[in-house]
DNA sequence: ATATAAGTTGGGAGCGCTCCCAGAAAATAG
DNA sequence: CTATTTTCTGGGAGCGCTCCCAACTTATAT
């Protein structure tokens, strides 16, 4: 931390000064501190000790200056906050698992949120202009974040995506889930419990993870033979209150089911039945995508489908600074599980239930 | 942004290599990126297109070295996202308003979250240890954050609390609100709608606003003549699972009201009285503290302190840019206003309905 | 016209580190 | 015991910037 001199402050102490304490020389006590070999063994106690003794840190801007690595890791959240976080528990949990990662490692972490009335360009020029960062962790997309991205590939910036890139193209890393799959597997399983007349809330259509839990809503009513129709394709926007706008737009094509791209929508669209007295499950039964710790006591309890998030942001964060230190110069792209985690929203209970008693 | 030199790649630009480009000296060059006076509009005109031109970026480590000053904040969240972060949008809109305001000013923000496992110690020595930032935003309190302030006072760092710090001392600068003030009126409230035992579900007490929001509990009770019962307050720690665990506890003593610390808790009391069948306003009233944008929507909807959470970060901010700059030496202590929204589960409503009826 | 002041401009020094090379010391071989 | 290799150590150079001072140019006063 830079001491705010007051003029009398004494010197930040520097390498020269632990040299001189310890009766070597600026290079050596720069390698015991690089932890190079060629330092005997006595020599190198001895400087430990007074470093030890004094506390010494040495300025990471001269280190920075010299070696063009700064240790620090950008994170890129495009939108702002207050639109994402509501009530959210995405983004918190995805920094911490970032920050997990940057604590073992060694890393700072430099946190970029696009603020509230910034306009897309001008929040990543501030970016790219930052040069105090060897990557970026980018943590979602928008359709604005595609000349962003291409810029970082000229750059030759290394950087990893939490989310399949906006891009057909092979050369970017990124750490995902495999939306289309679970979201597949999702609908499968409401067309399994009987359901045929299946809508979708989608997530945000301009982000990837939306995009592609609808391919797979598609993908798997194509499975079964099934219609598939645009009215029972509403865009909820990873959000609450179009989730429940949505949800009233739906219920005039009388769907018996509803797919729902986040958890976030499906709260909303369970606001907009419990209005209205639609039963959830027997009328209508819902599918969420997330599993936000609050769906679990939503009446009734939302079937979800589950995704590492924590998990998604330490192994991006891995993968960055495997790039950064040149350990893996391979792309790798990188697809955690789901989990589909059935509660009674989805009426699989309801069903099981008596059964089992039986 | 450090561009990863693969060899080939041409080193990157600096100001002596501008300063040719224009026919100028290195000086001029820094003297109209800095925008210093002592420049003709000529030169400066000339000097100015060829970095607009080039793009041209000084490099930020090199600058550090010679100044001093990073042009960097941290932000310091004690304590891990996971926990605090459940559902919860505190924190986001935290750093939505210190975004903001880093932003504007043009500093870019080091986030430091404590490791889920890492010990406070260790956590705050990161901290100190790293050098890069101006000066800190603290944006929550333990017991444990006290040794870490005194040594950022011993340093001389710039630092500016958003909470009351947890020390006797007017030495500090932060921005916060008047959570005692806030939790008396609160209370108030319930007393003047004829509520007579009053509990309540505290936030975290090794954090001030906890501390302080029990106080102002105790206060209003005094200031009525109540007495204050030991067995009526319960720590809810900020949470929703602890929030259900003291709710269930307190309805042994049958209170008819519970000013509770934080929605968080309040939504998991929410959860034992509807489990319970207890009624919400006409058998216990609440009142929570946050305004959460979900509490708008439980049953019945929350009679909340809303306390202006972004705002509270963009003052920090501000302030402490202030501090880093040197405009402002002298320590400030700022409380920003809160509000009681009166919604349904204070009974405040249920009684003012008719009557405005009638 | 010259003397003086004010406005511009250029280059040296130095921030604190790493990297490189040369030289000293120690270890091994002949 | 000397020649050679290996290990260790010290100091110069330089990263790219800002700060300072000296020098030059232009404006103003005498």
């Amino acid at each position: 931390m830079s001491v705010d001199g007051n003029g009398s402050n004494p010197r930040t102490l520097n390498l020269e000064d632990i040299a001189e304490k310890a009766g070597v020389s600026r290079s050596t006590v720069s390698r015991v501190i690089n932890n190079e070999p060629h330092v005997s063994k006595k020599t190198r106690d001895k400087v430990m000790a007074v470093i030890q003794q004094v506390g010494f840190v040495p300025n990471p801007a001269a280190r920075m200056l010299v070696t063009q690595r700064t240790r620090t890791i950008g994170v890129v959240i495009s939108q702002s906050f207050g639109a994402i976080f509501e009530d959210s528990f995405y983004f918190p949990t995805l920094l911490q698992g970032i920050a997990d990662v940057t604590h073992v490692q060694d890393y700072a972490m430099l946190l970029w949120v696009q603020e509230s009335s910034e306009d897309a360009e001008r929040f990543y020029s501030r970016i790219l202009q930052n040069r105090l960062m060897d990557g970026l962790v980018i943590a979602s997309t928008t359709d604005k974040t595609i000349p962003f991205i291409q810029r970082l590939v000229e750059l030759q910036t290394p950087f990893v995506m939490v989310e399949r890139p906006p891009l057909h193209t092979d050369r970017i890393s990124y750490v995902g889930v495999d939306n289309y799959q679970a979201a597949r597997d999702a609908v499968a399983h409401l067309i399994s419990l009987g359901r045929r007349r299946i809508a979708t809330i989608t997530g945000s259509l301009v982000n990837m993870d939306g995009q592609d839990r609808l391919a797979g809503y598609r993908a798997a009513l194509h499975d079964f033979g099934m219609p598939i129709q645009n009215e029972m394709i509403v865009d909820g926007y990873f959000r609450r209150t179009p989730g429940y706008i949505a949800m009233k737009q739906l219920l005039q094509y009388q769907p018996d089911a509803v797919f729902i791209g986040s958890d976030q929508s499906a709260l909303g669209a369970l606001d907009a039945l419990n209005e209205l007295g639609v039963r959830v499950p027997d009328d209508i039964a819902l599918i969420g995508f997330d599993d936000l710790p609050s769906v679990r006591r939503t009446t009734p309890p939302l079937t979800t489908v589950r995704q590492p998030i924590g998990d998604k942001g330490a192994q991006a964060t891995t993968l960055l600074i495997d790039m950064i230190e040149e350990r893996s110069t391979s792309v790798r792209q990188i697809l955690l599980p789901t989990q589909l985690v059935i509660r009674s929203s989805c009426g699989a209970m309801l069903r099981s239930r008596p059964e089992a008693a039986s």
